[in-house]
DNA sequence: GTCGTTGTTGCGAACATTCGCAGGAGCGAA
DNA sequence: TTCGCTCCTGCGAATGTTCGCAACAACGAC
């Protein structure tokens, strides 16, 4: 679990303070695979430990946290809840979302080096294009019609 | 208003109905301007005809069946409510969300038709790059860390 | 160890959006 | 015009997520 010291540092040299709440929910995170809803999280905590008491509003917000230390990535799977995974900034991927049968698919776009090329030398703005989530229809679906 | 005759044939070509709520919706987006929240739009419609009764669930679906039809794009502002806008197929555009300060820019993003090209050829899959909603840090925001 | 500051938590309510269902209305056919 | 098939609407409930607030706990200073 040398991973979970290393999260517990970038935490606390965030400003930010360790809690017990937070351990569990990392822990949670990272043992129950990719693409968790934070619902689901929530369940792997109380399940691992009936009596925790955490709270779903706590897994929300720790997930936001993390986020914002760039830990996890968000994923609108657009049907429903969102998901989370942990962010691999050594595997840089993207998601590609059907708006059909809400299926995923990982592809890595390393054309898009040039379009954050283009956007920061217009306006400035530096884009989150770690984990893009992309949305349209796959070639299953589009077949379909 | 010409223009909502064509968007009525849009609606008819599509196998879909025509409705008095269909009509004040498109109307009260056509003439409220860009990046309206659907609460935003239903109390145009209640404006303007107090008596009206159209239900805010009937705005939502509304829209959702524009946005299959193309003919609106939702964006999601990032903080509450998802805003609206008349689809401009003939001046694709993009917009850059600050997570900060939740501003929006526009901005044309030519470079996109590589990236477009490449998932294409690796996937089959179509991606929706009309209208992109990028998140990410604006300059003004960056600056003030 | 104790204390004080301040970030965090749990709770419940609020918010934006979607869903299920029963009644109503659009539009093509006769 | 009338009929009938469907699609559409309004309502209220459910869903996923955020927010406000008071109590609590982490952690640095002493």
């Amino acid at each position: 679990m040398s991973c979970e010291v290393e999260i517990e540092r970038a935490i606390r040299e965030g400003g930010r303070r360790m809690t017990v709440q937070r351990a569990k929910i990392v822990t949670a995170l990272r043992h129950g695979g990719d693409h968790q809803s934070a619902e689901a999280i929530h369940a792997r905590v109380l399940e691992q430990e009936p009596h925790a008491g955490i709270s779903l509003s706590t897994v929300y917000r720790t997930l936001e946290t993390l986020r914002e230390m760039s830990l996890v990535s968000p994923l609108d799977s657009g049907s429903g809840a969102t998901t989370y995974e942990w962010s691999t900034p050594e595997r840089p991927h993207h998601h590609l979302v059907c708006r059909e049968c809400e299926g995923v698919v990982e592809i890595e776009l390393p054309a898009l080096v040039g379009v954050r090329g283009q956007i920061r030398e217009d306006t400035g703005f530096e884009p989150d294009f770690d984990h893009l989530g992309i949305s349209g229809v796959c070639a299953g679906c589009a077949a379909n019609r």
